[in-house]
DNA sequence: ACGACATGTCATTCG
DNA sequence: TGCGAATGACATGTC
């Protein structure tokens, strides 16, 4: 456990309480549910304290931190309230909510929190949440000039709260101050000191049991100061603060209204479509707080709603597959969605007013709103975009794509379903989460059967989510309702596919055709990861063929029949399979044929290489032949002149060489035979030998 | 702009 | 007859 030291320690004023959350620590764990409870008539001086809250404040407040504690971040209560190490249920939780009367704070993603909670049976805990939403909501009057200054109180920020990490140090001057009673808005100064302070107090883990003795101690006293404040504020009725002239900024800033309602909270939230926090800048000083969430009696405490509540935590951010969504891009849109956030808030407790065009104003009492809804109302107006993709994708899997309607998926480049290439990856990995899902209590009476899915069959398949053969054929028989209302908490699960670059879903537009030698892919709008793939891989993934590629092409024919046979395949798959198995195979075969062909190009060169080598050797062996042969008959010749130089017919003359010849007989012995008589083929050989030898001389 | 080269694909043949 | 391998021819992308 971790005790946040506040930075005001002057204690004659409502708890300004300001979380610091760390804009990075956030983009890093977008993932967290983030909840808090801010309990009502909060001391200044009350120390902070993040169960479970490990090093970061960010991390603090993660619902599942890894130490075990129950992430919510809260205020200890200075009459004692204790906390709860271990982590309550979920359902306690919400009524914990609903019986303080405490605003939640929809910071990142309790709204898919609240989804859960409906899908998990737990309606009360749901209309408790909703509850103090639509308590904001009914007494909505408009953005004004408090929500304004607030915006504008964020010159640090430059409106882009993940550019101004520093924004919370740069909370106004003026609260340094410590006679201030109430924070002030639209101070941009910094709580630099502060948060120092607190920052240090949270990340020097060595000082955890001093920290804990210090907070115990300003705890009881800040339950003196916290009382005595608390009865001046129960004197003014939080109707009261509504009716001042002053605008609200000034009133804060001034410090004479300590009241601040959730209504307030909620239109800053609803003046930021895109994020619904993104407003508020982290340098606000605290708003005071008038809390009427219709179930509970009014309570008035004071809360930095603008350090408390995290940027880059819309629900369509951080839940939807949307990175690129223009309905968050479009500035146009941005302007135009506080009041389609309101309305959707407004639908969402009563989709009756919606449609008749019920203003802002005109909402019911939340009790008599949330009484005509339904389980699947509420999950049908939180957002529908969900339901899209997964209509697609149980299309994909029940009834297979129409490549029409394919091709028109994908040439819709102003198409914001949400459904795309990486969707599909998106909900693998959503599917994949469903492991973490059934650990929440009472999630979802269907975990079971998209847990048991095989994430190692997954992992290697093209289109992204599909089970086992086996699964898959059990999935087919469900009724697309039961389908639907499992992957209906796929945005409750962790989604940790905000982190997309833009360019993510541009592969959704990809133009899709069926594969001909016309087809040319535009590649421009293929984000890389799509870049990489090819056509085949593109087109298994867009009609989400259950197998990869790879599998396809390589799996031995026998297991590729009785693969087509078990899975439930349209025929357009299963013509798209066996056209990538062809072109796969061919692919192969033409890359053997072009090797071994090249191989024997190289082969052949080599074997003229040898050859000419082996020529060239021969024609040295034959040279060298010649030669000897050459000195052989001329020794022959000169032996044979040396011999009849030294003959003597019987009358001691000398043999004339042109008139005989030597003869070898077979016995050995050589005789003097006139020419003559030598055979023909001796003669000629003389003859030859004689001119060689009249040549070479 | 052009050519060389690599690669994918189709059509066809062959075993 | 079906299938896979092999291969020529063509298209396309890249350098």
């Amino acid at each position: 456990m971790k005790y946040l030291k506040p930075w005001w320690s002057d204690g004659d004023s409502l708890l300004h309480l300001t979380i610091l959350l760390s804009l990075a620590g956030l983009r890093l764990d977008l993932d967290l549910d983030l909840y808090l409870l801010l309990p009502p008539r909060t001391l200044l001086g009350d120390e902070l304290l993040l169960p479970g809250g490990p090093t970061s404040p960010a991390y603090a407040l993660s619902p599942f931190p890894a130490s075990g504690g129950w992430g919510r971040a809260e205020l200890l209560h200075p009459k004692g309230r204790e906390r709860d190490p271990v982590a309550p249920p979920e359902g306690q939780l919400l009524r914990e909510v609903r019986a303080l009367g405490v605003p939640f704070i929809p910071c990142t993603r309790v709204d898919a929190w609240l989804v859960h909670s409906v899908a998990s049976g737990d309606a009360d805990g749901a209309h408790a949440l909703l509850g103090a939403a639509a308590a904001a909501a009914s007494s909505a009057g408009g953005v004004g000039a408090g929500v304004n200054g607030v915006s504008q109180a964020a010159p640090g920020s430059g409106g882009n709260p993940r550019a101004a990490p520093s924004s919370p140090l740069a909370a106004g001057e003026e609260e340094k101050a410590p006679a201030e009673p109430t924070a002030q808005v639209s101070d941009a100064g910094g709580h630099a000191s502060e948060e120092k302070e607190v920052l240090g107090a949270v990340d020097h883990s060595s000082q955890h049991e001093e920290n804990e003795q210090r907070a115990s101690t300003q705890r009881e006293k800040s339950l003196q100061q916290k009382n005595e404040d608390e009865n001046k504020v129960a004197d003014k009725p939080a109707w009261e603060a509504e009716k001042t002239t002053e605008p609200r900024n000034e009133r804060h800033r001034n410090g004479t209204d300590t009241s601040f309602s959730l209504e307030d909270l909620f239109q800053l939230l609803s003046s930021q479509p895109e994020n619904p926090l993104e407003g508020i800048s982290l340098g606000d000083s605290p708003l005071p707080v008038s809390i009427n969430d219709g179930v509970n009696s009014p309570t008035h405490y004071n809360v930095n709603f603008s350090q408390a509540i995290s940027h880059d935590v819309n629900l369509h951010e951080a839940m939807l597959l949307c990175p690129d969504n223009t309905f968050r891009r479009d500035p146009v849109a941005r302007t135009s969605q506080p009041q389609e956030l309101f309305l959707q808030l407004n639908s969402l407790t009563n989709p009756e007013h919606t449609r008749s065009g019920t203003n802002l104003t005109g909402f019911l009492p939340f009790d008599n709103q949330m009484r005509n809804l339904t389980n699947q109302d509420l999950l049908y107006d939180l957002d529908i975009n969900i339901f899209d993709e997964i209509n697609l994708m149980s299309l994909a899997t029940e009834g297979g794509f129409d490549p029409m309607e394919v091709s028109q998926l994908f040439e819709e480049p102003d198409s914001d379903s949400g459904l795309s290439l990486n969707s599909s990856h998106n909900s693998t990995s959503v599917t994949k989460s469903n492991s973490s899902h059934s650990e929440c209590e009472g999630a979802s009476r269907s975990s079971s059967d998209l847990g048991s899915l095989s994430h190692r069959d997954l992992e290697g398949a093209v289109g992204g989510c599909y089970p086992e053969p086996t699964k898959l054929c059990h999935m087919d028989h469900r009724s697309d309702s039961h389908f639907h209302e499992d992957l209906a908490f796929q945005p409750v699960l962790h989604n940790h596919t905000y982190h997309l670059k833009p360019s993510a879903l541009e592969s959704t537009y990809e133009t899709f055709s069926w594969p001909g030698k016309s087809q040319k892919i535009r590649h421009g709008y293929l984000n890389d990861t799509d870049r990489n793939l090819s056509r085949d891989e593109r087109h298994a993934k867009a009609l989400h063929i259950p197998f990869s590629v790879d599998e396809i092409v390589h799996m031995p024919v026998d297991s590729f029949n009785s693969m087509l046979s078990r899975y439930y395949l349209t025929d357009f798959q299963v013509s798209l399979i066996r056209d990538i198995r062809r072109r796969g195979k061919n692919k192969v075969a033409a890359q053997n044929c072009r090797r071994r062909k090249l191989d024997v190009i190289l082969n052949l060169e080599d074997d003229v290489c040898n050859l000419q080598a082996k020529k060239e050797t021969l024609k040295r062996e034959r040279s060298q032949c010649h030669k000897a042969i050459n000195i052989m008959k001329q020794k022959l010749h000169d032996l044979y002149h040396d011999v009849f130089s030294r003959l003597r017919d019987d009358e001691g003359r000398p043999v004339n060489p042109n008139q005989y010849a030597l003869q070898c007989s077979l016995d050995g012995s050589v005789l003097i035979v006139p020419k003559e008589l030598v055979t023909p083929g001796q003669k000629k050989e003389n003859q030859k030998g004689k001119r060689k030898s009249e040549r070479r001389n």
